[in-house]
DNA sequence: TCGCCTGATAGTTGCC
DNA sequence: GGCAACTATCAGGCGA
């Protein structure tokens, strides 16, 4: 099945487009799900603001939380690459 | 110090310390979650284009698709509005 | 040709005062213009309304006769795509 | 003016044709122009960036000059109001 | 008048 | 490294 004897360069034109379908339909699938997420967020925003507290606040706690999330990882990188130059093992399990 | 009596206006002042923290982990949950669909989407897209196809096309696609859903959700918006316009009950039920 | 000689990192400091209060200005000028003609708009609306039109309608109006105006642009751009994939000139010229 | 006798409801139906698509065309008028407006906005920006500057840090100038002046405008307007409370005149001439 | 909700804008990220 | 698409934030308009 789908057999594409595609010898030149126009790829899957006709055959494929089951294919294509699927592909396509795997990512409206994984869009609405992230959609539906996004409305959650929403709604917890919405949730604490009916609790008193100041969304933007909020947003910008959440925002600086990640901030230091990354950073830290950001640091624990450099740390890694620099072990690494040195010829050590970087954290505890080898790597590569 | 710190003592919370919060008999006025001032909200969620040390009270609600682990309430807060409480919105902000859902939150941080729920965005952990949107990420790593929108990392699988990534996967998606990558696989499509292991198969050959074109992302930018792809990209094009979904955007299309989900654009036509659009519209027609605009247009029953706006056959909405007209009826509210010319004094109709909109959306209940089909009055008249 | 940026002539100033910057012999070290820091750019634009102290010679450029002048020149990038010229840009500020520019761009404030132009802001106030934009801002001008959208209190225009606000009024126009205004009018519309005072002579008995329905303003979310008129703004409907104008958003999908906007959004026609995107989809054939877009639709123009997919056959583009469409073509470059195809390995075809896309816009050098018509063809067909 | 305004010789329509719409002495019930429904606002302008067939009447007003050429008249509402001359409020609709007016409106895009002015949007086209702030459109416009906004490119050449965008042009300064690029070509600011061409000479050395970094765009956000311009934005942000921008951003705070604005603020500066609205405070100014918001001060000016707090002490119109006190004027006008002691039963003074306000606005008739400009001073400081 | 207040709160929601949509539209505009700034910033980020990914592709070329 | 520049450019374009996408996302998140913010502000103004509308309705209750």
């Amino acid at each position: 099945m789908t057999d594409q004897s595609n010898s030149d360069a126009t790829p899957n034109i006709g055959i494929g487009r089951d294919h294509l379908r699927a592909f396509i339909e795997r990512i409206e699938r994984l869009e609405e799900e992230k959609t539906n997420i996004a409305d959650d967020i929403k709604e917890v925003y919405a949730e604490a603001k009916g609790n008193g507290y100041d969304i933007k606040v909020l947003r910008q706690l959440v925002r600086v939380r990640k901030q230091d999330t990354n950073e830290r990882l950001e640091h624990e990188a450099i740390l890694d690459t620099y072990m690494h130059a040195l010829g050590m093992a970087p954290d505890l399990e080898a790597g590569e």
